[in-house]
DNA sequence: GTCTATAAAACGATAGAC
DNA sequence: GTCTATCGTTTTATAGAC
């Protein structure tokens, strides 16, 4: 943790990132340390050499080495000053290119071991609370600055957590990107109206709709 | 299957309902044969009979059981000419309190196992699609009822599935009922305005809200 | 259909040489 | 720090009596 930036990749860094993507992708109790011994090219010995508490240290460690990771992608797309709304709507584009690259293996890094042990480790629920809670931070700390109200920033810092999770299950279990786009779709619509933008143009659009006037 | 209701509960009945509830607390892999034969009061010898395929030909039938249910419960919410929007604030509602009586460990039947077997076991995943879809199919309906063209209806509809789903596995994993509250509020706002409700009290109230206004 | 005993493999974890 | 061999347990699944 207090180490330098070295050269090559350390076999510590390499079991924590193994772990990071084989918990994500197979979830924590069905991802055996054996696996992770063998992706990360390391053996029994080095990972119970950097992780005496065994598996579920590991998994500890993995939460946040991934709940950082996405933190930096949110603050990558929601920079300083951005646009929210242009900010909302690539973020979903983007989640909708990765998980459709990755054959709808590699979405959330936190979400399918949080769900698993939500209720049997504390420690892992711990972690993985304060992963989406880093991630709401920046979040909400965005759209407090384009202009909502604390309160409301959070509101929609949820609102908007909540839709690109759901649309993330709801998309690897069907096997189809519409979810994302539907959600990405909703929520720049939602983060507009919050900051005050009027829309006026898009909310004709929808009105017309759903008085089924054809255009 | 074809059976008629008998007086009692079958051996085969427990044996699913009891998997259902294991699985969506500990996930699939977590759940172990012996405790399910331990938690439906049977034994290997049943279980094998009723289920040759193992573990995995279990985990098929207990997530279209608890799709099922959880289907009829979206009825029961959704009934025929009902106002869409009470019955998403009822439902939302009814999820907070299901949520907080459990201890934060009952929430939906199908995530957890959803997200570890999407990439891992093809029947499965093929099974938690279509209780999803049923869901959906369910909240379609109303919706096109209610006004809104299929197109759009079908939108909402994942809208506010991505958003209970997310909510769900937020409230878990920080042990509050905040983030379904917050959703709630948004898709009964979202599914109103799409039936073309005009709203322009609590839309002046956002807007004011946005520009900092104290009432 | 139900039961117990057990097989066969995989699991998390450790020991001890290097 | 790294490695292999192995411990003890748990896992899924089966066999065969009843």
């Amino acid at each position: 943790m207090a180490q330098t930036e070295t050269k090559e990749q350390s076999t510590r860094t390499r079991i924590v990132e193994a772990s990071a993507e084989l918990f994500r992708r197979h979830g924590y109790a069905g991802t055996g340390v054996k696996a992770i011994v063998a992706s990360s090219t390391s053996t029994y010995g080095s990972l119970y050499h950097f992780f005496p508490g065994g598996k579920e240290e590991l998994g500890v460690v993995a939460l946040r080495s991934g709940g950082e990771t996405y933190r930096r992608l949110v603050e990558a797309f929601y920079t300083e000053g951005a646009d929210v709304v242009v900010a909302t709507n690539s973020f979903f584009e983007g989640a909708a290119i990765v998980v459709e690259m990755t054959g709808f293996a590699d979405a959330c890094p936190i979400a399918t071991v949080a769900l698993e042990v939500a209720d049997t480790s504390e420690p892992m629920r711990q972690a993985a609370a304060e992963a989406f809670e880093s991630w709401l931070a920046v979040l909400e700390k965005r759209f407090s600055e384009a202009g909502m109200d604390p309160a409301r920033a959070r509101e929609v810092a949820v609102e908007l957590f909540c839709a690109i999770e759901g649309a993330f299950l709801l998309s690897r279990t069907i096997r189809s990107t519409e979810p994302i786009k539907i959600a990405g779709r909703a929520c720049s619509a939602a983060v507009g109206a919050a900051v005050g933008r009027t829309q006026v143009a898009s909310r004709n659009r929808r009105a017309k709709r759903a008085r089924n006037v054809i255009p």
